[in-house]
DNA sequence: TATGAATGAGATTTCATTCAT
DNA sequence: AATGAATGAAATCTCATTCAT
């Protein structure tokens, strides 16, 4: 039971864990069902014990990754913030955790690739393979808004239309890093930075109620 | 002579318009070489004299679509702008070009899914295909970023960073129309528009050189 | 286990006995995968679970064949020589085993086209593909050098260069035979038979050590 | 008139030799017609006045090629013999002359490999090629047979059945050539070339009328 | 004579998915 | 639960050859 829990569980990871090697590597349409099952070490029959196919696979994969990222860009933030002399300000903070997603990005272009420009997607559908039946559940991605609201709070910033605000700043920066880290287009992301910087700011405290 | 090249124009034309219908119907994935060349009315071999593959075929699509519809949303402003009793300003010609597109794009769903978030690409990008050899050329994407600069000398208006302006709405836009046209997430269109609206004045605004 | 052991080893066998049937009627060029699959009664992705391709389905195919051939050359020479009131002489027992092949070959021409002139090579490289994973093993070719190297001992006649005589007879009479059975060029094979007999006696004497 | 047949015959040869170049660098199988005519700066259509196809051209290449290599071989053997203080006997001018193939063989495999093991169809079937309608003619191969006879004649040498000796020599040569050369099964050329030189004088010696 | 656009049959191969064991 | 043999649809792309110009 738990150990049968702890083996399935394990498969998984693994499955999904060999899959990001390789969607990072080769690239996610040169992978084949095959590649991940033996690179995972089981059979590839046993694959379709765990997931649908390839794409839902890809799916909750880069809801993890995302995940995880934007687990990462916030403790760090926290952790600058604690540094700090002054308490720092909200749109510094979203900066923060903006630069630290781009520096990510840009160390780790595979994953750019992997999550494409659907950064936002991941934030706000919901998970409904959580919930598929016979799947094993896993944590589920943080809720990112929840986050931020709480920040906010925290600081006693209130936002308009907060959820908007931040799909409109996921969707800008997740499109226009893709397209400058991947093809430096128009520009280089080093060169791009400080204007997208300008831009998040400028959002941000037209958002934030006086 | 004339009639041969007459007829490699008019074969090209078949293939993106038989390879258009077929992408916004049942899906670029779905539709192979064999149906768009048969609906065209070609053997499948000469397919490949007038593209590479698919997605060579899909990208010029896309570049050309995108193409029109830029020149049709100027085109309508310009009207609109005609029609007023007072000039409208700036940004104000930005969100009617904008809100024109967005239309368009709601309308008609299997082309947005078919551009996908690609629209800064084809903007940015420069035509490489046009000039391959032994292909047979095309007008062009129109210059989007001349056609702007022209329109803001005439109003005698100044903007800095105007490349980087622009790369920065139409990545936002299209991301996330993309993502509230097609999956109402987090909000539907509708209700997403008069927020987007307020972006977009917000960042024309900031560029506009006093 | 067993089941699907001999399950395999059926198919694979199937597989080559059709690809035998169309490579003898049709010609290998015209014969395609699709063709031996299906008169096979499997499909064409279940031909690639067993061969590489074509190429490599024919190579296995002609040494098999090549090895059943001398085999049944062999059984025949021992039991033509058991006949006889003396003891026949090895260049006796060569001419023999040659002129057995020369009328298979002669009764039998899609095999001989099959084989080309590749007997030597059939009989002189290792048979690598026996080996190769995930394959089905088969059988392997008899080593006709040590058949040879066996009969000369009992005879207690010594060869000097056996391997090499072995080789140079087998490729001129390959090549001379497959030339004059298929084109009857520079003569027929009836007329050529006595002159190539005499030529094996020639070498084969020559190779003997007194 | 002669300027046209001197352009014809200039195409023609243009064609031979970029068929030449491209089967002895990517192959045979690999070359294309429209590779064969595009490299001789022909259009394609134009290939099919000149030959029938892939194959026809291949035989025709191999001809002259086969030809050529002859007509070297004895006048290389002949300016030999000149230099000797003693006349050389005729089984030593086979030695030399087949010495020398060799060499050749051995210093350009792709040719061997184009040849394959098809010499002595070049010599024994006659060119039906150059009888085709609407064809442009060529010199033709030399009659090797005539030359071996006429060199023999001068020697006051009687060979039995030559035009089988010199078959039999012939593809006995070729395919040992050729597998020893190419795949140095079972030994290499180097070694292999001693024991074929004896096998020739065997045979040749034993031809020769007392 | 020369061209090269058009043809379209056809070959190979992959791969997601199923299902008997 | 796990396996992996079998499936067979499907897709791409090549290339010899024809024929209108």
């Amino acid at each position: 039971m738990g150990k049968i829990e702890q083996n399935k569980k394990q498969k998984r990871t693994s499955l999904l864990f060999s899959a990001y090697e390789l969607f990072t590597t080769i690239g996610f349409d040169k992978t084949t069902i095959r590649d991940i099952a033996s690179r995972a070490g089981v059979a590839k029959g046993t694959f379709y014990l765990y997931f649908d196919d390839k794409y839902s696979l890809r799916d909750q994969l880069i809801r993890h990754i995302a995940s995880q990222l934007l687990i990462s860009a916030c403790a760090s933030m926290e952790e600058y913030a604690a540094q700090q002399a002054e308490p720092i300000t909200v749109p510094d903070k979203f900066v923060y955790i903006i630069d630290y997603l781009i520096d990510r990005a840009d160390e780790n272009r595979p994953i750019l690739k992997l999550i494409n420009k659907d950064l936002s997607w991941c934030l706000f559908t919901d998970d409904i393979y959580a919930a598929a039946p016979g799947r094993i559940d896993e944590p589920g991605s943080i809720d990112f808004v929840s986050y931020i609201l709480n920040m906010l709070e925290a600081d006693h910033v209130e936002i308009r239309d907060l959820r908007l605000l931040m799909f409109t700043l996921i969707d800008m920066i997740n499109s226009t890093v893709y397209d400058a880290v991947l093809f430096g287009e128009p520009v280089g992301i080093e060169e791009y930075k400080p204007y997208l910087n300008r831009c998040i700011r400028l959002l941000v405290n037209d958002a934030i109620e006086e």
